[in-house]
DNA sequence: TGTACATCAGTGAACGCGCGTTCACTGATGTAC
DNA sequence: TGTACATCAGTGAACGCGCGTTCACTGATGTAC
């Protein structure tokens, strides 16, 4: 790396930076200070790119919702041949394995101490084609007559709760009795309630 | 309040300002500085009482792990004349209810900045204590056939993880949209849920 | 019943820490002529 | 092609803040005799 004063791409150098520090510290311990120092600047530099921390959040979140977004439309595409019911299924699998593979960024984009959903344009934009996912899966469910009595709405929540709240309880520890040996991690537990929740929802509608 | 030197039962009310404060400002915000302070107390008089912060939050959360086991002990009481999966299901909008009640309590004992769950013995006892009424009332439900081919294991694990993603999504705000009129709060929400998954889990098993 | 004394729950001042943010500045860049 | 100058991305020192924790201390309490 080339030392210079204009750093060139301080902006980019900043999110990455950070996104190294939530991946260590949890979005408590990233700082606008710290992320300057990796980054190899002073510490009022990212002042010139950000108005203030919660706009670096805002633009971490942002990434994150598109990471999602680009993680589950990859699922949806690659599932295409398989049955409507088993492609939601593996959306809800694909959801929990982005929490365990980036558990910090997680947090910042679902949790208490993220920026919100409505903090910018950008991020508001992100967060509604990354929740279409689910919904239209669903409806696509319901669309072959497999949804029985069930509103698509109510399923489309029942979904998504089962695997946020799988993700959230691996991700702070509480499922350990649940592990199996051979189960690699968290994905493991979340291949298993999937198959029962679609299992019991299938054969509810018959 | 009189004022005397020594304070009587400062123990309790540190404890009592802590959980005014996280109910406030959530665990993050929790200081044991400021607890001192609403107690009307100088800064090192909590350490005649705790070894650190960290052991504050401790007992936090193990009253919060003995109210909440309190809570659900009481719907099981409560629910004796329901039918074995009604009673799974008061159990789960018993855990919602609990969490929207207490939002900072429940991050405190579920989320990151909680202590570990083995942090002190009656801690770990009341975390077991809390945690043996789900899996208690689903083993009900199997003893009566209701459970078909599904595993009491996983049965536990996807009822837990339907109540636990409830009450997160909705604590951190993602569940607006899924609120209807009428609806007091996220209970309405964890309400339909768990009817949905009653009743998918129920027919399934016929 | 009264007194000496050990105990211990409080005080309050101080420590070092890292934080977010501001500000006057300086050095590099690129554009107008 | 060369020069003056505006622009703007960085510097680094400083601000005030609240935090957790420590420490020598003091005042209240209760027990032994």
């Amino acid at each position: 790396m080339t030392e210079r004063y204009h750093h060139g791409d301080l902006r980019d150098a900043l999110l990455a930076a950070a996104t190294d520090m939530l991946a260590e510290t949890g979005p408590r311990g990233l700082s606008l200070r710290e992320a300057a120092r990796r980054a190899g600047v002073s510490t009022g530099a990212p002042y010139r790119h950000f108005k203030d921390k919660d706009a670096l959040l805002t633009a971490l979140a942002t990434r994150g919702f598109l990471a999602l977004d680009a993680a589950l439309r990859a699922v949806d595409t690659a599932a295409a041949d398989a049955t409507p019911l088993e492609r939601l299924r593996r959306l809800g699998v694909a959801y929990v394995e982005f929490a365990i593979a980036q558990p910090a960024l997680f947090r910042l984009m679902f949790g208490e101490f993220g920026p919100a959903t409505d903090a910018s344009e950008e991020l508001a934009q992100a967060v509604r084609a990354s929740g279409a996912h689910l919904p239209a899966a669903v409806e696509a469910v319901r669309r072959e007559g497999l949804l029985g009595d069930f509103e698509t709405e109510d399923v489309t929540l029942l979904a998504w709760s089962v695997v946020h709240g799988v993700a959230s309880l691996y991700l702070d520890g509480h499922l350990h009795a649940f592990e199996r040996d051979g189960e690699s991690s968290g994905v493991g537990v979340a291949e298993r309630v999937t198959r029962v929740l679609v299992a019991a929802v299938s054969s509810a509608a018959h």
